[in-house]
Parts: C-alpha cells; sequence; structure tokens
DNA sequence: CTTATAAGTAAGCGACGCTAACTTGGCAAG
DNA sequence: CTTGCCAAGTTAGCGTCGCTTACTTATAAG
C-alpha cells in the first residue's frame, strides 16, 4: 500500500497508466503524440524528433519501444482500420442493416472518416507496406460491406454477386473519398455535394436501377 | 595536362542541346533524373541530391534552375496531366469517340497510366498543392471525358447532365486506380481483374439517370 | 580583350533518422 | 536492507537531406 503510494507518488511525470518505469508508458504517448502531429501536419510533415519532443523525450528514446519509424505508422493504420470498421458498422446499424440507406450510410461513414483523418487514411491506403500488423484489417472492412450487400440482395430477390457488388461499392467510395480529400473535386468541380453523388450512385450500383436496358423514357 | 579535357569531357556528359553554358540543358536533365527516380522508388524515396548524382552537379546546382524541390515536381506533375488528356484521347479516338467503348476505353486508359506511373499519379491527384503550373490541367482532363459523354448521351437520347456522370466516370476510374496501384485490391480481393471491373460498371454509371432521390442524410 | 552575367562549385547550417555507449531508476532475490 | 539486474531513458555522434551564401568559371556582347 504505502510502496504503491510511493510510487505513484514519484513518478507523476506525465500520464501514468500502468507499468512504467521513467516515463509513463512512452510507447502510447508516442502514438498519440504522432496521432496529432499527423491531423496538423500532413502524412509527410511528421517526423519522429517532433514526436519526441511533444512526449518530452530525447529522439533516441522511441527506438527502445519501435524498430523504426515504420513501425509507429504501422500501429496508428492497424487502430485506424479498427476505428473505421467501428464506424461504418455504427452506420449501417442506425439506418438499417441489409437496406439501402444502411449501405449508403456505410459509404458516407467512410467518406467521412478520409475527411477527418486524411493523413491516416492515406497512410491506410497508400504505399505502406507488409506492415504485418494491419494485415487483414482492411479484408475485414469489405467483408462488412459484402455481407449487408449480401442482406441487401436477400432481401430483394436478387441474385447478384454480393462480393463483386460490395468491390464495386467500396471501389467508387474510395475514388470519392480519395479525390474529396486531395482536394480535386474542388479544383476540377468545385461546389460538388460528394455526400449526394454517393447517395445517387450507391443505389445504380447496388442494381436498384438497372443498368441501360433500352434508353427509353426514363425521365422523372 | 590531360586533366583540363577530362573536365571538359565530363561536362558534356549529357546532349548538348541549344542554350546551355556548362553542363547542356542542366533542367531538362535534372527532370529526367527525377522522372527515372519517382518510376525507380516510389515518390517518397526520391532526393534531390540523388537526381543530381545522376545529372553529374553537386547538389547546389539544381537552385539555379528551380526554386525548391517542389518545384521540379510540379513540372513534372504538369507533363503528366498532359501525357493523360492525350492517351486519353488517343484511346477514345481508337475505340470510337461517343461510344460506350470508346468512353470505357478513357477509363482503361486512365488506369494504365496510374498503373504505368504509379509514382507521378499519386503526385498528380496527391497533396502538391497551389502548383500555379498545372492549374486547369486537371480540369481539361474531365472535360474531354464530359464532351464524349454528352456525345453519347445525344447519340442515345438521354437528357442526363453530362457533367455529372462524367465525375461519377471519374471517381469509379479514379478509385479503382488508386485501389490497383496502392496494392489494395490484390490484399483484400486478390485475383480481382480491374480492367473488366471498369468495364461492367462504366455502362451502368452512363445510364440514363432517373433522379433517384437521396436517401436522407445528413452531412455533419 | 574586356566585361557582365548565367551557371556551376565549395562549404556550411540546421534538421532528420538512426546507432552506440553510457546512466538511471524500479524490481526481485539473497 | 542490500545487492545487482536490466528496462528505459540520456548524451553524443554518424551520414544524409534541403537549402543558402559566397566563390569561381565559361560564354556571349561590346
Amino acid at each position: 500500500m504505502a510502496q504503491a503510494e510511493k510510487q505513484r507518488e514519484k513518478k507523476r511525470t506525465v500520464v501514468r497508466s500502468k507499468k512504467s518505469f521513467h516515463h509513463g508508458d512512452l510507447r502510447e504517448a508516442l502514438i498519440a503524440a504522432t496521432r496529432e502531429l499527423l491531423i496538423e501536419h500532413g502524412p509527410d510533415g511528421f517526423t519522429l524528433a517532433d514526436a519526441c519532443r511533444r512526449a518530452g523525450v530525447t529522439t533516441a528514446a522511441p527506438y527502445k519501444h519501435f524498430r523504426d519509424k515504420q513501425e509507429i505508422l504501422e500501429e496508428i493504420v492497424a487502430r485506424g482500420f479498427d476505428q473505421l470498421r467501428e464506424q461504418n458498422a455504427r452506420a449501417v446499424a442506425e439506418k438499417g442493416s441489409g437496406t439501402l440507406e444502411g449501405i449508403t450510410a456505410m459509404g458516407i461513414s467512410y467518406l467521412k472518416f478520409a475527411v477527418a483523418q486524411p493523413a491516416i487514411f492515406r497512410l491506410m491506403f497508400g504505399e505502406l507496406k507488409k506492415s504485418s500488423k494491419a494485415d487483414g484489417k482492411g479484408e475485414d472492412c469489405l467483408k462488412n460491406v459484402v455481407e449487408e450487400v449480401a442482406q441487401y440482395c436477400r432481401k430483394n430477390g436478387h441474385t447478384a454477386d454480393a462480393q463483386q457488388i460490395a468491390v464495386r461499392l467500396w471501389t467508387f467510395v474510395h475514388g470519392a473519398s480519395s479525390l474529396e480529400l486531395d482536394g480535386d473535386y474542388e479544383r476540377v468541380v468545385p461546389g460538388l455535394d460528394v455526400y449526394s453523388l454517393i447517395a445517387d450512385v450507391t443505389p445504380r450500383l447496388l442494381g436498384a436501377t438497372p443498368p441501360v436496358r433500352a434508353p427509353r423514357n426514363k425521365k422523372a
């Protein structure tokens, strides 16, 4: 008891959590600092040295917890995929599982994640290969979409390949997210409402409206 | 003795083209070297110093021709847009202007460009803002698509908004290109044929547009 | 030939990623 | 309690990078 109290009194350096010698879980502190920096500056603007300063340690300290700079980013990428999956699942659950609205909400959720955390989004899908930590997490995200699409098809009597449709949706939403967060829409088609774009196209890719069969009077 | 001659030989490394004092259009040589390095290593793997070594000059030399590192990249990005536009125009011209096949070919051409020059593609659409050199070039690329779509619609009696459809096509093809060149498809849905994906979806997005009312969603 | 200047070099600054060697603080065993 | 181990920090330094300043040199004009 007194021992524990002494310990806690002594090391109130920063946020002291559980097992901590000097700093108090420097590992988590560095991850947090890195995330902040990734949000403030771009994914390239971040430096290890900055994160160290923010955590209040020297630039050599991180190497007691991470092999190199990339390993920190891999950890953040892995958590990013978890967050994306949960956020998507929450979105679809709200609007109704297996419904058009629910699936659309998933797409919007994907977009919102990208816009809210551009740097992390780029790291997740950009080139940061062989992460081994985030391996399979991207697949999990798509699996959710496949399930929703399959459920939707079952409800509506479609016999389509759910995986194929899910990939189409992913592709479109990912394209919209990329172009939006890179500012390409703003440069090329300013004033575009990306949310409406996704909402308009989702039913098409879902097969809710038939592909151009006979270009008859399909007007309003 | 031969020392002076050797030095002169060295300076004449590349092609002595037109207006050249020492090197022989170092500007172009640096751009060429940078392109090579961008292809060999990623867009981040490139360093100015490497390009200088390849061009046979010191690391201070580039600053007689470019303000900073970014300005070289901007030049390359601008040329990339020109190349993409021409390549797309050629592709659609081959398959027939204003036809489904032609428009599909444009999408495939876009994808091919991205896969052939991943680093430059990322620079073109990634974060490298305020380039001022490539300003409006991305818009030109989209304009081509809009024209083709408008022509297609006219032929088929559609009254759809060509610009809207063009943006949808761009979004999808860009998403497919990004996911392909970042290796995300390979990780998540290995064995996917991206060309078929584009060929399948293009007619769907080209279809007459009954105004599908967007499900109520609030943008936050 | 002289000279102005464009186009290169040499040297150096600060910052970065990373390493090696040393020091310190908390833990457990004797 | 003392001892000693070792995880988790530090200090110092290497090589590289982007970029700047000050210099030198080649070329074209007068």
